[in-house]
DNA sequence: TCTGGGGTCCTAGGACCC
DNA sequence: TCTGGGGTCCTAGGACCC
């Protein structure tokens, strides 16, 4: 029997998080929206319902939460990571192999006993072990896996599982899926496909492979290969080594002085270097860019970049603010409304593979490492940013906006739900 | 007034080398 | 007067994912 893999997907994954410590929220629509409380990120099914799309603005349907009763959550990620742990340490032993493919999605590599029976006594257990519901797809490939999944969750008489194994006709199922609901196939591929006729999934599964190859390029050619039920992709379950670090945000309201821009690329420089130490990584280079609110028609626009490469890779957190804030200041010109900064650090080197610098000193290094240590600890133990340098300010009136995020149930004994008996 | 953040992979084109 | 072809590396930009 050839490999068959299964894909668990958290059904509305965030806002289900939200409903397992606030009971109140079941039966009630849920939406939970991205960082600075912008666009809609979670729906529950009645939300959905609502017509409210995925990545919708939130302020486009203030009136229709109101009228409708919705809840509206800013995002909590310190609550769905930790719960995406809980779910994916409830699925690892029972399968030989998996992949956590995002924060809500695992790949499963399939033994071959393993179908329909086996993904309903998995779905009940996750759910009762971590309260979260999932779906789950089963396919001779991961981009069949995928499509199985969307339609067990889409079709509520499948009980939230199905093998497309068992289904009679495989051609047809796929006649009723649009080409643009293909994992890997986005809008402008979608797009470019309709121009020659390609519109469902069977459509491209027998379109001529040349022509195929020729516009899509290899990642098509893999896609319709997968379709045909030949495995391409296949299971990863250590993930690849990261090439990139990249920490940026909007801010709640526009800024427009250098200061302002400086302390907020200090803040989110200073969470790169955190997410460097705690992955054991340096990073060889940096880059910072700034940018205007791109949806403001009034206000001229501005996006610039700049790159500079460190002498020696490091992930001490004054050097690579040093660096960034040097790089903002050729950025910055003033009169500008800024909505955004950032910094993405890249050149990765595991911190036991660094080369050794010739004027380094010893003690100079093991000072400056016990003192990151010491502001991680701090942090992690007091809250993030407890402890920070000068160069981040104090009272960040440009930071996101979270009207309305729920405790970190989790992960913070300060926050811990109460249960009154 | 208000539109996320963090990633990956692929391709095309230019520079450079032999 | 004649003036190739192939390889590699780098970068920018496009497309996708959740």
């Amino acid at each position: 029997m050839s490999a068959r893999f299964a894909l668990v997907d958290c059904n509305n994954f965030y806002a289900s998080c939200e409903r397992v410590f606030d009971p109140r929220l079941v039966g009630r629509p849920v939406a939970v929206l991205s960082n600075n409380d912008g666009c809609v990120i979670a729906r529950s099914e009645e939300v959905k319902r609502l017509g409210i799309p995925m990545g919708a603005p939130a302020h486009e349907h203030k009136e229709v939460f109101r009228r409708n009763g919705v809840v509206v959550l800013s995002s909590n990620y310190a609550l769905y990571g930790d719960m995406s742990a809980r779910v994916m340490e409830t699925l690892r032993p029972n399968v030989p192999a998996m992949e956590v493919y995002s924060i809500d999605e695992a790949f499963l590599a399939l033994e071959g006993w393993q179908g329909v029976e086996f993904a309903r006594e998995l779905r009940a257990r996750v759910r009762q072990w971590t309260g979260i519901p999932v779906s789950i797809g089963i396919g001779p490939t991961k981009t069949l896996a995928k499509i199985a999944n969307r339609l067990a969750k889409k079709t509520p008489e499948l009980g939230g599982v199905l093998d497309l194994g068992m289904v009679r006709d495989l051609d047809e199922l796929l006649s009723g899926i649009p080409c643009g609901d293909i994992w890997g196939i986005g809008r402008r591929l979608a797009l470019r496909l309709e121009g020659w006729g390609v519109r469902t999934a069977l459509d491209l599964k027998q379109a001529e492979a040349a022509r195929v190859r020729k516009s899509l390029g290899v990642v098509g050619e893999r896609i319709q290969r997968e379709l045909q039920g030949v495995s391409c992709l296949a299971l990863e379950e250590l993930p690849a080594p990261r090439k990139g670090i990249a920490s940026a945000k909007s801010f709640g309201r526009p800024v427009e002085t250098l200061v302002e821009l400086e302390e907020a690329l200090a803040t989110y420089t200073a969470r790169a270097a955190e997410k460097l130490r705690s992955g054991g990584l340096l990073a060889g280079c940096l880059h910072v860019f700034v940018s205007t609110n791109p949806f403001s028609r009034q206000r001229p626009q501005y996006h610039a970049g700049a790159q500079a490469c460190l002498r020696v890779p490091t992930n001490h957190t004054p050097h690579l603010i040093d660096a960034a804030l040097g790089l903002l200041r050729g950025l910055y010109r003033p009169a500008y409304h800024y909505k955004k900064t950032g910094v993405f650090v890249t050149e990765l080197v595991a911190e036991g593979d660094r080369q050794p610098d010739l004027f380094e000193d010893a003690a100079e290094i093991s000072r400056r490492r016990s003192v990151d240590a010491l502001v991680d600890g701090l942090n992690r133990r007091l809250g993030r940013n407890a402890i920070r340098y000068a160069s981040m300010g104090l009272d960040a009136k440009w930071a996101m906006r979270q009207g309305n995020r729920s405790k970190r149930f989790t992960t913070s004994w300060e926050e811990l739900p109460v249960a009154r008996a």
